[in-house]
DNA sequence: GAGTCCAATACTTTATTGCGATGGCTGGCG
DNA sequence: CGCCAGCCATCGCAATAAAGTATTGGACTC
């Protein structure tokens, strides 16, 4: 009996499975030791920090290069220093150790109370598409956690993230960045919304004077306080002087102010628009409405740090213009999605 | 003397150096573990392939439990299977693991030959911001490393690539995916280059029967024969008839053409435009220059992987139509980098 | 109720790691 | 010039941790 097993595991070693590998040599333990010898500048002092003797530590590392046929550090008089494959590692161990905290705490929280659901916070300007690529980064890393999006005013948003009643908020920019850490998502510009039959219609970039005494704005100040002031003192700077209509976020209620010849408004450039109107880029400017994540420093929730850096991965391929399509990923070889040129999708509503 | 060392031992225990934490249990033999154990079901078959002794992987996840006080499985009848919180940890797991032989494959060939140049191909019609984001990628990665970007016509990038010649290459979509994997990182809208006093331009969207015999196309059969005819195939499926002009890349070139009347032109939403010219999308269509990296599935340069993981993150922050600014990251607390309706930069030219 | 499959436990054996001591090397300093 | 101090590598030995062997006990099947 003891040696059938013994015989399987013997033949196991040669199959496709997983079994030793050189890479099994490199252990968190040998990336913990790497990072404290180069930031000490020697191994004795490292040793002292890690814990561990000066010896053990030396084999360690001794041991380590032989294994994986890398040298990394550069021994010479009076300390070791890295070499350069030492330092693309030391960045990679840095990298890996924080991960393996990030996942602890993460897994720890899912854990203990089936991991208390992510309250994410987000203002009536974030973009639908945007809530939903993070609730789906976030079901994705954590399949049995619970993501209770809640929407409400900037300040009200911000209020609620800084009194730990909000695990995070997706708010447009300016915030004031005051106890706590922003990580942006989107940029969409700022275009000026006219009839088309409208005589500013006909220029392709409008100035900004042309603007003065009919842009209207319709941002709320109870929305977003900074942003409505921001607003006004760039309208300002441009010698624009704005109507300020009763505020809404409706976008068919702003277009239909702006059809029936009330008012010109700025939006979103990918709004979808009624076809009586177009578009305009505002001379000389560049107004972006700025989408980010807002999330204490000194956060409780143990999925933020993996949330956050899985939202840099989802937030990419830049797309210009049109939010749709969740980030894929073409990784290995496969039927090529996207042939460009390709789609006859209408951008327009 | 070796009591002072061992004084020392202790004290550092408490400082906020690094010594033994929580995290510290977790180890990436851990990691194939858990890995090997949901694969196979139970515990004895993931003994016999990781190979270990059955009772010494009973012992290693009960004892890492313990020490994160995390449980990963459920015991009952007949097998083992993962809660909610192993489901997440199999998910980090796996990406670990496989980052862990990335890294290792990298830094072997950094310190073999100081890690060969990574030869980086790319077309003519691949934006400069997205190859100098990609050469900024990898000397993050590896600081002395040597990266050799060199152009040529798609085709001839492609043979390259195939026969080993390059490492990876930038090239504009629709490419054959054909023994080779492609990962985007950019799309572009394209758009209708007319003369602001076009009657055209009097249109927000141009209808493609509109176009008709007035549109040239400047793209090379040499340059990118599969795009050109995709381009074609595009054209005559909208019922537009292109004029074939003389191949080029020169956008001033075109943009000239344009000016003199002799035709109207397809461009990138984002070009720089003459002040005399404007652009209109083609209606119910939503045509795009897509970018992408295409690189050997079976490659051979070990900086690979660890490069496409790092695009991913790089190209981020979706910004709309204004191909500027590096990603930035703004993780810690820090200035607010951007404030939105921010930027006075005029984006045309 | 016997057989089977599986995880957990007790105990033994092996491997790893730690410690102290030593030697070689280099640079600083008297 | 030579002595000392600091550093890394190596060695022998001891302690600890991990793996292996054998066994137990539970639960399901037939």
């Amino acid at each position: 009996m003891e040696v059938s097993l013994r015989q399987h595991h013997r033949l196991l070693e040669f199959r496709g499975a997983c079994p030793l590998s050189v890479y099994d040599h490199l252990e968190f333990k040998h990336f913990k030791s790497i990072v404290a010898i180069a930031e000490e500048g020697t191994i004795t002092a490292a040793a002292t920090r890690i814990p561990l003797a000066q010896s053990a530590l030396s084999r360690q590392i001794n041991e380590l290069e032989d294994a994986l046929h890398i040298q990394i550090f550069e021994r010479d008089r009076a300390g070791i220093s890295l070499t350069p494959a030492g330092e693309s590692l030391l960045r990679f161990a840095r990298e890996l150790l924080q991960t393996r905290i990030d996942v602890v705490k993460a897994v720890q929280a899912i854990h203990q109370s089936t991991m208390r659901p992510f309250r994410l916070g987000f203002t009536p300007f974030i973009e639908h598409q945007v809530i939903s690529t993070v609730c789906d980064a976030y079901r994705d890393l954590f399949p049995k956690g619970n993501i209770h999006p809640e929407n409400g005013d900037t300040e009200d948003v911000i209020r609620r993230l800084r009194a730990a009643e909000l695990d995070a908020a997706l708010v447009t920019l300016p915030v004031l960045p005051d106890g706590y850490c922003i990580q942006p998502v989107m940029h969409e510009p700022l275009v000026v919304c006219v009839r088309k039959d409208d005589p500013l219609a006909q220029q392709d970039k409008l100035p900004a004077e042309s603007l003065n005494g009919r842009l209207a704005i319709f941002s709320d100040p109870r929305h977003h306080p900074r942003a409505h002031q921001r607003l006004l003192e760039m309208l300002e700077a441009q010698g624009i002087n704005p109507k300020i209509s009763n505020p809404t976020f409706n976008s068919e209620h702003v277009q239909w102010m702006v059809r029936e010849r009330l008012c010109i408004a700025l939006i979103r450039q990918s709004e979808a628009l009624h076809e009586d109107l177009t578009t305009r880029p505002i001379e000389g400017v560049n107004w972006t409405i700025d989408s980010a994540i807002a999330y204490r420093k000194e956060h409780d929730q143990e999925a933020l740090p993996l949330l956050l850096r899985d939202l840099e991965k989802r937030f990419s391929v830049a797309e210009p213009s049109s939010p749709k399509k969740p980030p894929q990923r073409v990784r290995e070889k496969q039927e090529q999605q996207r042939l460009s040129f390709g789609g006859q999708n209408n951008t327009s509503s």
